[in-house]
DNA sequence: CTAATATTTTACCAACTGGTCAACTAAAGG
DNA sequence: CCTTTAGTTGACCAGTTGGTAAAATATTAG
């Protein structure tokens, strides 16, 4: 009953843009809704606030990013090197497309809203983390992969080291974004292939917290 | 000849801290004002815009990381590993207080800028890539130093390697963050000890891109 | 003591912020 | 066809944004 639209969409759409290339703070609600070529009205009738657009717009790019990158490369039969190494070589292609059309490393668009936001805004916090717990688990099950295959070391910590090549990914795309320069990610991303982090280790640390 | 006053320090010290809990956008000159105690036409006949004033913070932070941090440690007669775990120890460290202080674990002031700022402010971006520049300098020499020692592989590419560490540590601090947990840093911290990249792999992608 | 200078204060600005509301309009279902 | 429902519109709000300008006030060196 009633009208349809894709007003929803393109406003999530803009949030995507916008927010993603530049920061959730220097993009209003007036510009979000004049580049979805929209009225501020509608806006409010769709999203009780910018803040619950932008948790949906979180949704979406995960759910792209699940769909268009973690699901393909590992499900596929390739190698586990193989599987990082093209999970790396998207990241970076991604990156530098951005550069070619915005004149800018944008990043990643969960880093980005996590640091700006996560000590002010906890249900983005939280969703951020739930996002960046879903990845580890994709690289986990890589993980034990290559543990079984000899490639890691039999010592291996799957949760920890899984979740130590988010952080390093992480950290990989942050000084590409710092630097503007997406080649950065090419330079840097075999060190991916050497992290793991032993059950050892791990238990130590937590005893000693 | 005339007046003299702390009001300017006042000011860095108030951006330091309230821009570094929450983020650039997230504060307004108002609030930086009454931060420290000062009133707006003040502010502007110190600093001609919070931009600049942000630009004078960093240097001053960046100061001080240098100073009771990275010069001790890098200085000390230690050997390479402990000079790596007394960095990241300290990093632990200072999110650890911070989250204790204001219920956060507030990032690195370095990270949470430049993923805020680079696309839109060429000059932090620009000052924030020096200090990593000189921040990876740090690193080489202690990289070099474990090549030497054996504790690296003798094909390890300093430069290279010292700056997936940087990338590696923000990334932790990233997740740290997200997480709001410290412990993340202690829990993924040997990761740096494993990270080295290799000559021929750096090659390999330059020649590549 | 005074004159030069540095700092502080107050009042102000236009533009914009996120958000509200009631009236209006298009369309889909029965 | 016509009612119900969903979507659209534009006017409006109070509060805040970064920033300005000039007058008032300390202070210090000579």
């Amino acid at each position: 009953m009633g009208r349809t639209s894709d007003t929803r969409e393109n406003l999530i759409n803009s949030a995507i843009e916008l927010i993603g290339t530049r920061s959730y703070n220097a993009v209003g609600v007036q510009e979000l809704c004049e580049h979805a070529g929209v009225k501020k009205g509608s806006f409010y009738h769709f999203f009780p606030s910018k803040r619950d657009l932008t948790l949906e717009a979180l949704d979406l790019i995960w759910k792209k990013f699940k769909e268009d990158t973690l699901d393909p490369v590992f499900n596929s039969d390739a190698s586990t090197l193989e599987k990082f190494e093209t999970l790396l070589r998207t990241s970076y292609e991604y990156q530098s497309s951005r550069k070619d059309c915005t004149g800018c490393v944008t990043g990643c668009g969960f880093g980005n809203l996590a640091l700006e936001l996560s000590t002010q805004d906890e249900g983005i916090r939280k969703k951020i983390e739930e996002i960046f717990c879903e990845w580890t688990r994709y690289l986990e099950r890589v993980v034990v992969q290559a543990v079984e295959e000899g490639v890691l070391p039999p010592e291996t910590d799957p949760p920890a080291t899984s979740q130590a090549m988010v952080a390093y990914i992480e950290g990989m795309i942050l000084l590409g974004k710092t630097f503007n320069d997406p080649y950065m990610l090419k330079r840097l991303g075999d060190g991916v292939l050497q992290l793991s982090i032993s059950k050892k280790e791990t238990a130590e640390a937590y005893s000693a917290g």
